[in-house]
DNA sequence: CCGATGGATTGATGTAAATCAATGCGTTGA
DNA sequence: TCAACGCATTGATTTACATCAATCCATCGG
């Protein structure tokens, strides 16, 4: 895990100067490493533009920068690290909707407050815009709206599946689901059926709350699974799936 | 529940002529009921192109129409009735992830193949385009390009909302929650206060598959929160709120 | 009119996961 | 060096909800 974010269509991380502040920055909503991200489809002349508009901002672990409920002044692109998305009921029960990993965009609110709050799990960076120059940015780019309109539908489709994982999956359900995911998600060498080592960026509370569950309950869950040898559970934040064949069985609900 | 769609901004519902088929037909993209339809954001002059490009079918209680799974061939309006959209597990378990109202778009998907599967609760009236024509009306209509992005971002932040509700909240919590979401939904006299009559099209089974419970589950809550005065069970499929504050400070998790 | 059917309600019992609680362990900082 | 802290694991106990089961009540077809 690099921070600094690399992308598929250039040998090297591009550098520019910003506009008004002087910084110099990487790439953002031009270049990331995401294959369905806005490289492909904002021409080469447009480029300059949408880097004027943009604001780099470097958020170390664990700091908060969208809250839920806010005026939804700014728009991001995430181009390095992991954010968790979450809600909250005011007795601090909390679901994280889902993590954002570099490419993601962040803040398409319709309303004007953010429906959910973000924060940064390692240090990240992102691409700020402000909503209005968003706005202009749309009008003058339809490529970069049909991309976000296809982002939304992805973002969708995957909430569904979480809604059925949160809805209707037991715990090892869930578990193996999430680490099949992450799998799919953290790409290298893909899924060859052989052993995949994840580095997971987030904690067991931060699982237990994308899965609705608890700490306990996560944990014991990944002991089972190691106890029959589906995974290894190293140090710190590794797994590695011994058998990703078993793990779609009892995902699938079909354990 | 009229079946006949009715217009905010028509005195009536318009009827045209079809090109292909012939056949006469109730207006579907460009006029429903829901205040936020492509209604206020297409030309007039662009109307008729979009009426051809629609074939209007008309879908009884029960029947589904999009298969989970299924090769995603169409995209549709929903001018009247309500449709469920669900996920199913090969075991039978079921998750209903929303449910559609006349207005809501279906089929955005961007893979080939539809994530979910819909069904008419009642008498359910549709327009459905091909996903090609759809993509041409995309690239002639800006403006339903950004009502569709607007409405994906719509549906975005109610399936965070469903999330934080199946992952986190109590079973009164999410009747509570059902209930005052079902409200806002039936729009009429607006929560004012006082007691709001609902009535809901769909079965004690689809409001559990909805919340994440069982079918006694959904009903004992419902006879509870009888017992406390918070609502009053009517024949069929009647339920008036009483205390719509009390069931707020509940579905809110103070309760 | 009446048996069959499907939805809804209510009661008795079981259980998966939450809660409560103790321990270990790696990192941090005085 | 050694508290102090955050995170993870594991065990004992509780509980909210599921499951199993019985009944009621409309609607519908013969």
């Amino acid at each position: 895990m690099s921070d600094m974010p690399s992308c598929q269509f250039e040998s090297r991380p591009r550098r520019i100067m910003m506009g008004s502040s002087g910084l110099q920055t990487d790439f953002c909503a031009t270049c990331t490493v995401r294959p369905n991200s806005v490289c492909n489809v904002i021409d080469e002349g447009d480029i300059s533009r949408l880097a004027e508009a943009a604001v780099e901002t470097i958020i170390p672990p664990g700091r908060g920068f969208i809250e839920e409920g806010a005026p939804a002044t700014d728009f991001f692109n995430v181009t390095a690290g992991t954010v968790k998305l979450f809600k909250a009921l005011p007795d601090g029960r909390r679901q994280i909707t889902g993590f954002a990993a570099p490419g993601h965009f962040l803040g398409l609110a319709v309303s004007d407050s953010y429906a959910f709050g973000a924060e940064a799990i390692d240090t990240v960076r992102v691409c700020r815009f402000s909503r209005e120059k968003m706005t202009e940015l749309l009008d003058d780019f339809p490529k970069l709206e049909r991309r976000l309109l296809e982002e939304a539908s992805n973002e969708l489709v995957a909430a569904q599946n979480q809604m059925l994982l949160l809805g209707r999956k037991t715990a090892r359900e869930r578990v193996a689901s999430f680490l099949l995911d992450q799998m799919r998600i953290g790409q290298p060498p893909a899924g060859n059926g052989g052993p995949c080592r994840l580095n997971l960026p987030m904690t067991r509370g931060d699982i237990a709350d994308y899965l609705g569950l608890t700490i306990e309950t996560v944990s014991r869950t990944l002991s089972w699974m190691r106890s029959q040898g589906m995974i290894e559970v190293g140090k710190g934040y590794a797994i590695t799936l011994l058998s990703v064949s078993r793990l779609d069985v009892l995902a699938s609900g079909n354990g």
